[in-house]
DNA sequence: ACTTCGGGAGTTTTT
DNA sequence: CTCCCGAAGT
């Protein structure tokens, strides 16, 4: 479209055809499907200052979403440095933080109260349980986290209570208290992190001026990881780009869709890979633009991913390349058990980082130990403890999830809004002040009757036992007077001292790590108001200010194409009904908004230099020189559960090349033989994906036994015997190993029965073998029955025959 | 009001 | 086995 400018321009440089071709695309619809390690973020950033430096879109009629913080602080990092705009005051954000924007603009037609606050999963959860305590919903038949994930997945879906379908008296009551769950919500003023995806999208729905507003605004809108969208997210992507649900294209923005289904990992959470395919047919994308330059790996690591991931069926098809030499051989590894595997993977670590010959040392934040579940990162972090090898684990509680903080939070929430019952209760007795179960009752019972706030239920009831609620109550209205028109540092540090944590702390024996995390609560407040646009990515905004203006140097300076065409947006003065301009959240609810939005850094001890470790999942979008993936086994990697359906073990494989494609230059797949798992030494059998590595591309350091795995007898004999697979003798000797551990002894098994066996139960008929663990008198197997489904079945009790 | 005991569960996770 | 929650005991 703009050949000259493509030439000219010196953002465009540097870029491969693919996606050159992407950035430069046209003004309308278009799916980019962006291998691992294909440069998708340039490609978005890019296209971005590409758009705004040729004039065919101003900051304001841009909206970029993603789905972490860390992803789109990142895109407005890279764009800033491209050029020089207002990245902050650009729509850039997550799903949610969008959302929570819009909510903020338009609280009013949103029927929301201005200061609304947002509950994390802890709160939903705490919420909910609440909820069904009041209702005398029995817990037993009804756990309070199989209802959190209902009421998640029916918001996730867009379903509000009186459109979900029900069938059964226990999806009557389920949907009953989804109901007074949301009424419950409603009273005290809060919101969940569905309720700000489905709230938004129905205010857009039902509110036309402003849905044709937004949709005459935002010219280009660009979506991140795409595949991971859920159906609410993508109904809601399609109503602000014009595409309502009547089919008609009005006029409005195009959809710029970066994704890559085979890196879909989310589907237990909501996520639809159909969404892409949806997306190219609904909208009708004439533009379909494949990145499979990989620009991460050496060949031997893509060709395995390449490999494995092409035993997909269902795939849009991409096949990754790259113009790096074959690299090292991709290095396979088996161990007697979990603790030895876990010790050879710290030897070979000392190895990478002391550096071989002429090898320099690798830094060991590039060294990565992938792990299919959280449970498997003890046994390895007990091994590089044992070492004294520093090492940094992802994924524990992050800086706002943190109780003392949580309760600190609580109380602030309490000044912003005396009817958020959560905070309340959080509170109402930490630290102990002599408020127990009995008076909390009794305070539930009359604010249920009163049909008002917990707060102001202690102040109505002038009960005998209620002199500790009444002190409480006054303490917190006391602290609201204190802390009028003082600045957030202030306040928090007023709290502090009033509510009692930090003298609780002190007093506590090993509360000195709390009070420091109290202390860097009001640090984070002081960064927050010190923040350039002072938490502007919470806070409504005036419409005005987005509108032309924001990007004013002229596109010349940037080396372009002069003659740039009409930007064609609303005039800058159209104000959408009830954005109340100027308006702005107390510096108290946005930063309390921000803490619920993000929840901070999850690492612990960062800064130092050590070795990785995380699930599969939390390494998507990370990369690092030297990646160990440990624990390949069945029914782990995959996972157990995921087995029975071709759809959770195609997430599964998808799940391994996220896992292999982390890999820049040295590659290391492990699996052991035993494990402990629940207390008990589960034998296991290397994983299925093992047989869809191509051979070339992997090195055995222990010999591959050719007894087991092989698909002649199809998976998981079970009970791999020492003895059979020669592991200690024909140990590969290279890979130091300072004490081989030889397995605890074992027995042969005596049922003879394998995975994948057909059986005969008198009682369930005719099934197959999923998996068989334990032995001797305790042995049990996993066995599917077409009419009666999964059972384990004790072999000691059950009397299985195979059937031949 | 605080401690201790027992039962049950134990993929994956961001907002 | 180990962690967490809820309930009973002191």
């Amino acid at each position: 479209m703009f050949p000259e400018v493509a030439s000219q321009s010196p953002l465009l440089q540097n870029l491969n055809d693919e996606q050159l071709a992407a950035v430069t695309l046209p003004n309308e619809h278009a799916l980019i499907l962006a291998g691992a390690g294909s440069g998708k973020t340039r490609v978005l950033t890019t296209r971005i200052a590409w758009l705004l430096s040729t004039g065919q879109v101003s900051p304001g009629g841009v909206m970029a979403v993603t789905f972490t913080n860390k992803a789109s602080k990142e895109m407005m990092t890279r764009l800033q440095a491209m050029l020089p705009v207002n990245v902050r005051g650009m729509w850039i954000g997550t799903f949610h933080g969008l959302c929570n924007r819009f909510l903020r603009a338009h609280w009013k037609l949103a029927n929301l109260p201005q200061g609304f606050q947002i509950l994390d999963t802890q709160d939903q959860l705490s919420a909910i349980k609440r909820v069904m305590k009041q209702f005398n919903v029995d817990e037993e038949r009804f756990p309070a986290k199989e209802t959190q994930w209902f009421i998640a997945g029916c918001k996730e879906d867009g379903l509000r209570p009186n459109v979900v379908e029900t069938r059964s008296d226990d999806d009557r009551r389920k949907v009953e208290i989804y109901q007074l769950y949301e009424d419950q919500c409603n009273r005290e003023g809060v919101v969940d992190f569905g309720e700000l995806m489905l709230r938004s999208y129905e205010l857009l729905r039902d509110n036309d001026p402003i849905r044709e507003h937004y949709q005459r605004r935002f010219r280009h809108i660009l979506i991140d990881e795409f595949q991971d969208t859920n159906k609410l997210q993508y109904a809601w992507i399609k109503m602000l780009s014009g595409l309502a649900n009547d089919g008609q294209m009005h006029e409005a923005g195009s959809v710029f869709a970066v994704g890559d289904d085979d890196q879909s990992i989310y589907a237990f959470r909501g996520a639809r890979v159909g969404n892409m395919a949806d997306f190219v047919s609904e909208f009708r994308v004439r533009h379909q633009i494949k990145l499979e330059q990989n620009y991460r790996s050496h060949s031997n690591i893509l060709d395995s991913a390449n490999e494995l991931i092409s035993h997909n069926k269902k795939r849009l098809g991409k096949n990754l390349r790259t113009d790096q030499g074959p690299g090292e051989p991709v290095r396979v590894y088996e161990a007697p058990t979990d603790l030895a595997e876990a010790q050879w993977m710290v030897e070979e670590m000392r190895h990478l980082v002391r550096g071989e010959g002429a090898e320099p040392g690798v830094p060991r934040h590039e060294i990565a130990v992938l792990y299919r579940s959280n449970a498997q990162s003890r046994v390895i972090e007990t091994a590089l403890f044992n070492a004294a090898v520093p090492y940094r684990v992802y994924g524990g509680l992050r800086f706002f999830e943190r109780a003392e903080i949580k309760h600190a939070l609580a109380y602030l929430r309490l000044l912003e809004n005396r009817n958020d019952d959560t905070s309340f209760l959080r509170v109402v007795n930490f630290p102990p002040r002599g408020i127990g179960a009995r008076s909390i009752e009794q305070v539930v019972d009359a604010a249920r009757v009163a049909g008002c706030s917990l707060h102001d239920a202690v102040s109505a009831t002038t009960g005998k036992a209620g002199a500790n609620l009444t002190a409480f109550v006054a303490r917190i209205d006391a602290m609201r007077e204190q802390t009028v028109n003082l600045s957030l540092r202030e306040i928090i540090e007023i709290m502090l001292q009033e509510s009692g944590l930090i003298a609780h702390y002190k007093s506590e024996r090993d509360g000195a790590d709390r009070i420091e995390n109290l202390e860097e609560l009001v640090n984070a407040a002081e960064s927050f108001v010190t923040q350039e646009g002072f938490g502007r990515d919470v806070v409504a905004m005036p419409v005005d200010e987005l509108s032309p203006g924001m990007l004013r140097q002229s596109p010349a300076s940037q080396g372009l194409d002069p003659s740039q065409p009409e930007v064609n947006e609303p005039a800058p003065d159209y104000v959408p009904p009830d954005a109340e301009t100027g308006e702005t959240l107390s510096p108290l609810a946005a930063f309390l908004t921000h803490a619920a939005l993000e929840s901070g850094d999850n690492q612990a001890q960062a800064g130092q230099d050590a070795i990785q470790l995380m699930t599969v999942h939390a390494a998507k979008g990370l990369e690092f020189d030297c990646v160990f993936v440990s624990g390949l086994e069945e029914g782990l990697f995959p996972s157990e559960r995921s087995m029975t359906e071709i759809e959770g073990l195609e997430e599964e494989r998808r799940l391994m090349y996220v896992a292999i494609t982390r890999a820049r230059k040295r590659l290391y797949l492990s699996y052991s033989q035993t494990r402990l798992l629940h207390g008990q030494t589960r034998y296991n059998v290397r994983t299925r994906w093992f047989d869809e590595l191509p051979e070339g591309a992997l090195k055995w350091l222990t010999p591959k036994n050719q007894n087991f795995g092989g698909s002649a007898f199809g998976y998981g004999s079970g009970y791999p015997s020492t003895r059979s697979n020669g592991f200690s003798s024909g140990f590969a000797s290279r890979e130091t190993f300072a004490s081989p551990q030889v397995p605890a002894q074992k027995t042969e098994p005596s049922h003879g029965l394998k995975a994948k066996m057909k059986v005969f139960h008198t009682k369930f008929g005719e099934g197959t073998v999923i998996s068989l663990e334990g032995q001797g008198a305790d042995a049990r197997a996993q066995v599917n029955f077409p009419r009666h489904g999964i059972k384990w079945l004790a072999l000691s009790v059950a009397k299985l025959t195979p059937v031949t």
